[in-house]
DNA sequence: ACCTGAACACCGTTCAAGT
DNA sequence: ACCTGAACACCGTTCAAGT
């Protein structure tokens, strides 16, 4: 079992590049992001203060690694929700939408890294490169819709831009505990992201 | 002529709150919230690091007042588009959503305060309130738009998170520097505003 | 190659003491 | 009533030194 070998703790940590990313998580899950701190990070994982700038120049390059690895995750969910529509133009972009928000339920906090404006995506090419693969399903979609003749002709950047407005808006209020009632009482976000890629079909319609 | 009286500087300011507020705007519109500090903003207006607590809480509490004229002057921003749409619905709609992108061009860092997470608008309770005034006006409109006939019969808050959304989107994505082309050339978002206005109108119309 | 310990220049916040 | 000075427990980051 070559599973329990590597499991001997040693001076040399076995893959602190992906304990930091996991902890890392861990806390803004639990904290937020501006709660992170590149000391507890250490401290969690069990290592010196200084032993995370091995891995990552300074602090904006750790959330900037996780934010990568976020977008890589969510670009593939985007494909799978899009697909799980069918063949049917507007079913797969209400399952995209759906999946968008699904995304930011169940990843709250890399949303919150991959939005939230502590790393500035520009600032990373690699990961401005990444975000970017994101938006270019969206785009795909809109291409679609156009295609088939369900979206109006014109700059298909700019149909995306607004779906993507549209999507994420509602995933950003989701976020900020903003779609609550006046009673508390939480709303079923997927189906209000399914309503939302309606609405923006008919809006956007030919 | 009074004005100079109040100017002479003495052991006690003028109006430390009013300065405190001042500075911490600047502050955020040259480096971003979490670039502030409450010893920056002391030192900007010269007083001493501790001065600022007998004004605020704590740095949460400077934010949240930021926040909070920042959603009053939103609020009327908001009122003044619209009426500046005139009778029609559609097109008050339309100049509603223009305002609230216009709002985000001239005052990103209130708006960079008020929705960038920095500061949870739940955890205070003057400012939750002052906040869902702002969805108020949005909320009337979707009302007023049903009453005419020209959007769908329904929960109207619902209309209204799905048009918020849009709107939070764009101006959100447009804070973040995503809306420029791959040229890098920056696009007319209060134009686009008004498109996605008209899109939102279109989608959940009856 | 990877990690630690100690150090430096910062923060947020408190509190007794000043005016 | 409003402000300061000094203090405490934190940070981010660096760097020589260890394994």
């Amino acid at each position: 079992m070559p599973r329990a070998a590597v499991k001997k703790r040693a001076y040399h940590h076995g893959d602190l590049r992906r304990a930091l990313l996991e902890a890392a998580l861990a806390i803004v899950a639990s904290a937020g992001p501006s709660a992170l701190t590149i000391r507890d990070v250490a401290r969690r994982v069990g290592v010196s203060q200084a032993a995370p700038y091995h891995h990552f120049a300074d602090k904006d390059a750790l959330l900037a690694a996780v934010a990568q690895e976020g977008f890589v995750a969510f670009t593939a969910a985007l494909v799978a929700g899009r697909a799980r529509g069918g063949t049917k133009v507007a079913a797969r972009l209400r399952e995209l939408g759906a999946a968008y928000v699904a995304f930011a339920v169940a990843n709250p906090s890399a949303l919150r890294v991959m939005f939230g404006g502590a790393v500035c995506i520009s600032d990373h090419p690699t990961l401005k490169q990444t975000a970017d693969g994101a938006f270019a399903v969206l785009l795909e979609s809109m291409l679609e819709g156009q295609k088939a003749g369900v979206l109006r002709r014109g700059d298909p950047s700019e149909l995306a831009l607004l779906a993507w407005s549209m999507l994420h808006g509602l995933a950003m209020l989701w976020l900020d505990g903003a779609l609550h009632g006046p009673t508390g009482a939480p709303v079923d976000v997927e189906q209000l992201a399914r309503k939302a890629s309606d609405a923006i079909v008919r809006g956007l319609s030919g």
